[in-house]
DNA sequence: GGTAAGATCAGC
DNA sequence: CTGATCTTACCT
């Protein structure tokens, strides 16, 4: 069971989810871009940008289960985004992907995106779930169940870029991203509007 | 029961 | 830079 590889730190489980294979209705892509997501203030990996900071919710409770399950939601109310748990049973922590290489499936991919869309099909996590097919009805499903719609399977160790993770308000400058350099569908880096100014936060 | 903010994206 | 669009969480 791969899920175990995942059973660590959310950084280091964030670090060996690039260039995994993300299997999903038709498609498959290469991970080339993720970041990682902590807990409350008392857990071993406190975050304040994470969904789970302020504790166990209706919404972020299979961010408390064990390594290995999808976590979707709801971002702005239009986009859904995928995240894949991390941690041990009971802490929470979580793994955002945020885009992909499609390498599989493009057609498909390509239809679910639209027409006008060219390269980058999963580029940015609203965009990659739209490619990938994946909606919040599959949050909470086993990423390495040969019953699931949407697979996971892990791959060798890469050689990552790190950086500060995009569009959070909070703990903005903790260098939690990482994607594979040379990649046009890594996402351009946007501070969000709200957080303090650089070197003020976290 | 009201309201404000948000791990986004596309179009000016 | 701004608007779309809606769920969640927190307040009264």
């Amino acid at each position: 069971m791969s899920a175990e590889r995942l059973a660590t730190d959310p950084v280091t489980a964030a670090r060996r989810l690039l260039g995994a294979q993300l299997t999903g209705r038709g498609v498959r892509a290469m991970i080339v871009e993720v970041e990682a997501y902590g807990g409350p203030p008392d857990c071993p990996w406190p975050d304040a940008a994470s969904h789970s900071f302020r504790g166990p919710r209706p919404r972020n409770m299979v961010m408390f289960g064990p390594a290995g399950y999808l976590y979707t939601y709801v971002s702005h109310g239009i986009h859904v985004c995928a995240n894949v748990v991390a941690t041990y049973d009971g802490v929470p922590g979580a793994v955002l992907i945020r885009a992909a290489a499609v390498e599989d499936g493009v057609d498909v991919a390509h239809s679910r995106r639209g027409a006008v869309v060219t390269a980058a099909l999963a580029r940015g996590p609203g965009n990659l779930c739209s490619a990938l097919g994946i909606t919040m009805a599959d949050n909470g499903i086993d990423l390495f169940s040969d019953a699931s719609p949407i697979r996971l399977t892990l791959g060798e160790p890469h050689t990552a870029m790190s950086g500060p993770r995009v569009g959070v308000s909070t703990a903005a400058d903790r260098p939690w991203r990482f994607w594979l350099p040379a990649y046009p569908e890594v996402s351009a880096y946007r501070r969000s509007p709200r957080a303090p100014a650089p070197g003020l936060s976290d």
